[in-house]
Parts: structure tokens; sequence; C-alpha cells
DNA sequence: GCCCAGGTGAAGC
DNA sequence: GCTTCACATGGG
């Protein structure tokens, strides 16, 4: 039986793919060739940068491709957000060696599964952790071609009936009391993803951190990825040293001083401003 | 073989 | 409040 090939195309500008996809806010992304290819939300999905956007492809999407372009964050102009930056000499380093950079908004809850998954461990290794708990608990996704298999990232109810050793078979270590406690939590409706689009941004971050295994960094990561708080500003050992070095002259600043800085330096998109940094200091320089 | 990783929580000052 | 340490695992 012979599906029909789904493929459309955004229009878009200044948007870096590859740097993207790569720059430590997603997992699943693999490079395929020329193309990208994951499983967003239920659906598979390849990508190719174009001339003038990006070409994406799927198999029997029926047309509406809302999903994607919210994912992409297609609609957003980057320019109007570089705008309100500060005027510095990192920051405008930054953005010129990343140019295209965005951030995805990402799924909340595998957003904040994977950044539980993060702690202690190379962006490489949370890939393998992500691609072996969805393999394992996931269910096979949508729109994938003939002869592939994909997997959902797999639901809390699902990762709440799974004990911890079996967790721990997917090699991510002490991190799986954290994940199963999660995905408990969100299964039984202690913790409301859901509702936490309409908080303010502390409030938000707050019954994130009552999740054991998610700090200030995690919930961060979680409010800038999956939620969309574009002031969120996820401050990891990267970023850390970076701003130290770029603008403390290398003085040991506690952490408690760079939120400070953080908070009031970089503007009503620092989340932004952070992956551009972040991105430029792993691979820029 | 050693080092360390997009951290966090607990325990010690 | 700040510092130190354990926590699993494996790629470089």
């Amino acid at each position: 039986m012979k599906r029909s090939q789904g493929s459309t195309s955004f229009p878009v500008e200044d948007y870096d793919l590859e740097a993207t996809l790569t720059s430590g806010q997603a997992f699943r992304w693999e490079s395929c060739g020329d193309a990208w290819v994951a499983v967003v939300g239920t659906r598979w999905v390849r990508l190719r940068q174009s001339k003038g956007g990006i070409q994406a492809e799927t198999v029997g999407s029926g047309g509406d491709w809302k999903w994607l372009s919210h994912y992409l964050q297609v609609d957003l102009c980057l320019k109007t957000v570089v705008d309100t930056f500060p005027d510095d000499p990192a920051l405008r380093a930054a953005v010129v060696a990343c140019g295209g950079l965005r951030l995805l908004r990402q799924d909340p809850w595998e957003c904040l599964a994977s950044f539980i998954l993060s702690s202690t461990k190379r962006i490489t290794q949370i890939r393998q952790i992500v691609d072996r708990l969805c393999r394992q608990y996931g269910v096979p996704a949508t729109g994938t071609p003939e002869g592939v298999s994909a997997f959902v990232f797999p639901t809390p109810a699902r990762l709440a009936q799974v004990s911890e050793m079996e967790l721990r078979d997917c090699r991510m270590g002490f991190r799986a009391r954290y994940l199963r406690e999660a995905a408990v939590r969100v299964a039984e409706g202690s913790i409301r993803l859901d509702q936490l689009h309409a908080c303010p941004v502390e409030e938000a971050r707050r019954v994130l951190m009552e999740i054991p295994g998610v700090g200030r960094k995690i919930a961060d990561c979680v409010l800038l990825f999956g939620f969309g708080f574009q002031g969120a500003f996820p401050i990891d050992v990267w970023i850390a040293n970076g701003l130290r070095e770029l603008y403390f002259q290398n003085q040991p600043v506690s952490l408690r001083q760079l939120l400070e800085f953080s908070a009031d330096h970089f503007g009503p998109f620092a989340g932004y401003a952070q992956q551009f940094l972040f991105h430029y200091l792993r691979t820029g320089r």
C-alpha cells in the first residue's frame, strides 16, 4: 500500500537549521546526509535547509503543518530579537558567529524529562539515553516512510509504570529516580505542566523546582525551550565560565551574582542571548 | 586508565 | 549563604 508523501516549505530568513538543531536544546535530531531527521510530537519529520527557508517532509500530514511551524518558530523575526540585545563585545561576537541560531518550542514534558537526564552528561550521551528511552518505552511515530522505524518520546503515564531499575537499563544512572518521580507527579496530576504557560515565570519555575532532580538550571531550560519564557537564562558550566571570562575578567564570581547579572543585563530575550553565547562558547571560537 | 560532563541535594561550616 | 561531595556512565 502506497501512502501519499507530504512535504512543505517554510520561507524564513535568518534560520540556521544545523546550528539550531545541534545547539544542545533538543536531543533527538540526527544528521542524514544533507537532511535532519527526528520525531516531533508524535510525527516523524525530515528537514532540509533550502535557499529561502526550510523544507519539511513527513508522510500523510494532511496539509496542516502548524505543529511544525510552531516547533521551529519560523514566524519569529530574529532581527527584532537581536535588536533588543545589549551592545557588548561578547554578545556581538556570539551573534556574528552564530547568525541564524534559533530557539525551538518543544513539548514541555519531553523537555523536562530530557533535561532531567542531562545533568553531568555530555550532549552526545544525553542523546544516547533519550534514544534508548524512546525505543524502549515510546510508541511508534506516525508519518514514517516505509522501512523506517521511529518512536515517540514516552508519555509521563507510560514512564510512571516503569520501575527505577528498568529505567536504569537505559543507562541513565542516578537520574532514573528523578525521571520516574517526575513522570509519576505529572501523570497523577500533582504537577500540571499544561497550567504553567499561564503562570508568571517565577511561579512556573517554583513549581518545576519542586520536582526532585530539577534545580534552577534545569527549570530554566524547561521554561525557555519548552514553555517559551524568553527571559529565562539557564546557567550551566559553559555559560557560568563564559560569563566570568567575557564579562568579569575571570574573577571568581558566584552563581548567585551571575544570575543577578544575567537578569538585568540581557533584556527581554535573555534566553536567546544565552543560546547565542552557549553555542558560541562551545563551537564558535 | 583518567578525566569530566548543558546539575542537584545533602551535609558540613 | 558558600563549599564540598556523592551520584552512574561512557566518550575522548
